[in-house]
Formats: C-alpha cells, sequence, structure tokens
DNA sequence: CTCAGTGCAAACCGTTTGCAAACGT
DNA sequence: ACGTTTGCAAACGGTTTGCACTGAG
C-alpha cells in the first residue's frame, strides 16, 4: 500500500510552485481526501461530495480543475471502468508502468494487480509494431473470489 | 482482416429473427456501415454520419439503439481511447478474448494487435487471486512507426 | 497588490428516454 | 392487426466554461 508521507507534501507543494501554482487549502483538502479513500477509485462527484465535509465551501468545478491539474502532474490517474464516469487513483510512486485492475462482473469490486509481467508482450510489440510504448492500461474482467463461489 | 460474408448477414437476421426483433432497414444500413468502415472505431455520431448516405431519414437515437443491440449480441465492440466517446468494432469471430489495441499519443492512430500472449499473466492471476478471467481491455500508449521518426 | 484560484450558474456534449406514428412479420 | 421499431425532441448526467469575486504569495 502506498502511503504518502509529509515529504510527499511538502515534494507536491514545491512541485505546484515551481510551476506558479498555489497550494490552496482547496487542494489539499482534496490531495488529503484521495489520499485517505485510496484504493476506493472515487468519481468527481465522490470525491466532491468527501471534500465537502473537511471544506464545505467547495465547489464541483474547484475539484474537477484539481483534478485535472494533479493528473497532469502525475500525481493521481484516471480510470475507466465502462460505468459512465471517470474515476481516480493515486499514481504508486514506484511503479514505472500503470499496475492493472481486475474488475469483478458481479459485485463491481475493484482490485488492484501489482505484478507487470508484460515485458515480453510489449518487447514484442515494440519490434513487430516499431511501436515505442510508454504506458498501458490493462483491465480483466471477470468473478472476484467471493463472486465465483455463488455461481 | 475480418470480412463479414453473405452467411453472416443470414447468421445476424436470424439471431435477431430468434430473440423476437426485426431487421429492418436500418439496423442493416448501420451493420452495412460499421462492416465497410472496419479498422476506423468510429463513434456513435461518426457512424451516423456514414449511414445518413444510405438511409439519410435515420435518427441518431436509432444508431444508438441499433448499436447497443449489436453489442449485447456480440456482433461489435465498445471501444475507450479516453476521447470523451465511445467508438465502436467488429468482434473477430475467431478470438476468445478481445484483441489488444496501440494508440499513438501523437497522431492518434489506432493499431489492431491480434496477438494474445496473456496467457501466462492471466493464469497467474486467477491463481493468486483466484479470480476467474471472462475478458480482458488491454490498452498500449506511446508512438507509432511514423511518429517516433519525427521526434 | 497582483494574478491565479474559486464558487456559482449556465453551457456543453454524448447518450438516453418518452411518445405517437410507421412498419416488419 | 400486432407489437416492435422508428424519428423527433426533450431530458439526462458528467464535465467544462465564463465571469466576477476572493485570497495566496
Amino acid at each position: 500500500m502506498a502511503t504518502i508521507s509529509l515529504k510527499d507534501i511538502q515534494k507536491l507543494k514545491d512541485d505546484l510552485k515551481e510551476k506558479g501554482y498555489k497550494f490552496t487549502p482547496q487542494r489539499r483538502s482534496i490531495v488529503d481526501t484521495i489520499i485517505a479513500s485510496e484504493g476506493k477509485h472515487l468519481t468527481a462527484e465522490e470525491i466532491y461530495d468527501e471534500v465537502k465535509k473537511i471544506c464545505p465551501e467547495i465547489g464541483l468545478a474547484t475539484v474537477y480543475r484539481t483534478i485535472l491539474l494533479l493528473e497532469q502532474m502525475g500525481i493521481i490517474y484516471k480510470l475507466d471502468l465502462n460505468d459512465g464516469c471517470s474515476r481516480y487513483e493515486l499514481a504508486h510512486q514506484d511503479e514505472v508502468h500503470r499496475h492493472h485492475h481486475l474488475v469483478c462482473s458481479k459485485c463491481g469490486k475493484v482490485i488492484e494487480v501489482e505484478d507487470d509481467l508484460l515485458e515480453e508482450l510489449e518487447k514484442d510489440i515494440q519490434k513487430k509494431y516499431n511501436f515505442k510504448i510508454k504506458d498501458h492500461s490493462v483491465k480483466f474482467f471477470g468473478l472476484c473470489s467471493e463472486c465465483r463461489d455463488d455461481k
């Protein structure tokens, strides 16, 4: 589990300052909320609802704008689970490529898979298609351990 | 390249009839259009524009409804390329799982990859997470052969 | 003091839905 | 004839934008 330390918050503050951005209370609340709900893959609206508990006067637009900023800075990743809205998760600091997801078709649970195991396939593709791979998005759909039992 | 024959059209017609659905001119035009634009990964609106050339009185809602029907029947797949709308492609008849896609970050080109090469990873995941994999969605982002040269 | 950031509301855009008319079987 | 399908327009829901005000540096 990738926990974010005070050092990371300071780093983020510095990154923002470097680009002329400000570290406002709203931005801080949003970052705090995303960190606190790690593993939940919240939508923008869900983040909004959560942030309002700390920062009741915040607007939904600010949440969207901050999310965009964090995404561009590589702090968070957008995740599409085919449910009609975008979800977000913290980027793990140590991963080169995005990790994979298992999505249960029955209960909707999302499991994160750290193992990459795509080197061989990526090497093949780079050679065969002369395509320089920068990142990937890998999702597996099926039944999680709990749901496969009831069937 | 998966070309669809008259036999496939007949099969589709039968499948529809079996479920009490009708094979209307609109549906036929939409199927024809999707077949004719294989490899293009059109959006619903793009399919609509294309279909209107054959069937000018068609409505956008009909395109959406037909696309949904075809998707549920397994004739086409929905594809999400992170550009804010859903795109569709013919399901290749011979593939067990969906094929992969290479998306060029520069020119936007989408290349289809037939090779699966995920058996090992999937076997590992099924065992480690006790997750029964039914299908997957695999996209690689990077630079295509043409775009990597100019950089 | 200045300009980036904010909250609000309206706009946006892809998609879905309700309905009466039209049409395939 | 029946019930599905259609076209239209309105509704929908997530996201973006314009604008005047606010507040961080």
